[in-house]
DNA sequence: GGACCTTTGAAGCAC
DNA sequence: GTGCTTCAAAGGTCC
């Protein structure tokens, strides 16, 4: 169970209990096994031998009967070997590097965005949390250590960021930080082109968007990985893309925030904050505030109404995990494909440790609550809808099919024992459900089983 | 041009 | 309370 309140988080009382819970739930069976991790991990493989139609029957006599730490790993990696093996040539690419530097990998990237949960709105939301956290790199966290728009760009040196490193280039966290880590050596302007959206072009004056309290700016150190010098070499196919061009003008305006009903006049929210979960309904880039002046009232005014803007949900933790990380996995696996990349991301995901996790949801649970206070009447229900999907049935229909193929398969190659049963049964109800989280159902089923068996089943 | 794919998590909704 | 659905990001792919 992750211990957030290590990070400082202590005054903040708002939500979090949900992510804590399911912390909790998943914990409550994992810290039972040795090397933690490794079920959900091997659970993953399984699903994901499920998914492909190509279950390796070779793997599922390899089921031996000690349950202890090296057979568990020799376990996992026997599944991730099988998993390896139905992956593209380019996936297997990015697990390599992942089996190369592992956990390991992300214990050493500093992420250290949480420092940056100082940096909200001084409204008394997130002072707590980022006071333990922000001792890095001379940024300090006392109240007034700050000097304003300066420090913003001068003393923010991310605790491993090296001097003189360009930041370009490089993914920043999550809208909301993409503006609070503005940086004084670029100035972006991080145009979502599928959507026409914006981002906050960063500016070297944050304290003019936010109202910080005295020496609130200067407490931003741009810790986050995004700061930091990439830790691969950049190919030119790596998919990275030149979008955060330093000749983007600090002065030009946000067009994302353009909306007159939620923006003042400078391209504000009504608070006075802009936010880039803000969006045009249309998609597209609106330079309102310059129609205005070309348009009869009558007919702006109908334009307004039409094209509300679409306010964004949050991101989730693993989201702001992904966009950290995807530039990272394009780069080790020259893989451009977001599919691709994204399972790859979600297995990592459930390879980091409880603390780095815990860290992610602390920031997501930020980023949530900023959201309430920028956007109170906001719902996620206002966007539902927005997004044109084909049927669930078809989609279910050609999903579940293959799944349960792939479980008979499975289910061919198993032991027969109890809790095999019981986890099966799960799984296919599960998938018969539409459920994901087979391993769920597992628990609330069998609760009392015991975890090495679970493993030993999990990696069969 | 836009839906789809793929991931996890949050939130809304129906029962 | 539980389970299902939708959306959030991302970019290649496909229709």
């Amino acid at each position: 169970m992750p211990q957030l309140g290590g990070g400082g988080g202590s005054g903040d009382d708002l939500g979090a209990t949900d992510e804590m819970l399911a912390f909790k739930d998943e914990g409550e069976q994992e810290e039972k096994i040795p090397q933690g991790g490794f079920p959900e991990r091997d659970l993953a493989d399984l699903k994901s031998s499920l998914v492909n139609e190509s279950e390796g029957a070779g793997s599922s006599g390899q089921a031996g009967s000690g349950p202890g730490q090296t057979e568990a790993l020799r376990r996992a990696q026997n599944s991730q070997r099988l998993y390896q093996d139905k992956l593209p040539d380019a996936l297997e690419e990015g697990l390599k590097a992942q089996d190369g530097s592992g956990v390991g990998m992300y214990k050493e990237s500093v992420y250290s965005g949480y420092n940056l949960l100082v940096h909200y709105p001084a409204n008394g939301v997130s002072a707590g949390a980022g006071a333990g956290a922000g001792a890095g790199a001379g940024s300090g966290t006392g109240a007034g250590a700050g000097t304003g728009a300066g420090a913003v760009s001068g003393a923010g040196q991310p605790l491993h960021a090296k001097p003189g490193q360009p930041s370009h280039g490089v993914p920043q966290i999550t809208p909301l930080y993409e503006h609070f880590s503005s940086h004084q050596t670029h100035v972006s302007a991080d145009i979502n082109q599928k959507q026409g959206v914006h981002r906050p072009l960063q500016t070297t004056d944050i304290s003019s968007f936010y109202s910080l309290s005295p020496g609130g700016v200067g407490q931003i150190s741009h810790t986050m990985g995004w700061a930091s010098p990439p830790l691969y070499p950049l190919p030119p196919s790596c998919g990275y893309r030149q979008h955060f061009s330093t000749a983007v003008s600090p002065g030009a305006p946000y067009p994302r925030f353009t909306h007159p009903s939620l923006m003042l006049g400078s391209g504000m929210h009504t608070t006075g904050i802009p936010h880039p979960a803000i969006v045009p309904h249309s998609g597209k880039q609106e330079l309102q505030h310059y129609d205005r002046g070309l348009k009869p009232p009558s007919e702006a005014k109908q334009e307004k109404e039409a094209k509300k803007p679409t306010i964004k949900k949050p991101l989730n933790a693993f989201m702001l995990y992904m966009k950290e990380m995807r530039a990272k996995v394009i780069a080790e696996c020259t893989l451009k494909e977001s599919a691709a990349i994204n399972q790859i991301l979600g297995r990592r995901w459930h390879a980091l440790s409880r603390e780095e996790q815990a860290k992610y949801y602390e920031l997501a649970r930020k980023e949530r609550q900023l959201h309430m206070q920028l956007y109170p009447g906001w719902s996620a229900r206002d966007n539902y809808g927005k997004k044109k999907r084909r049927s669930r049935e078809k989609h279910q229909e050609s999903n579940t099919g293959e799944k349960l193929k792939g479980l008979e398969e499975c289910l061919s190659t198993l032991q027969v024992t109890r809790e095999n049963e019981v986890f099966l049964e799960s799984l296919e109800e599960g998938l018969q459900g539409g459920k994901r989280n087979a391993f769920g159902t597992y628990k609330e089923k069998e609760k009392d089983a015991a975890p090495a068996q679970f493993l030993q089943m999990a990696v069969l």
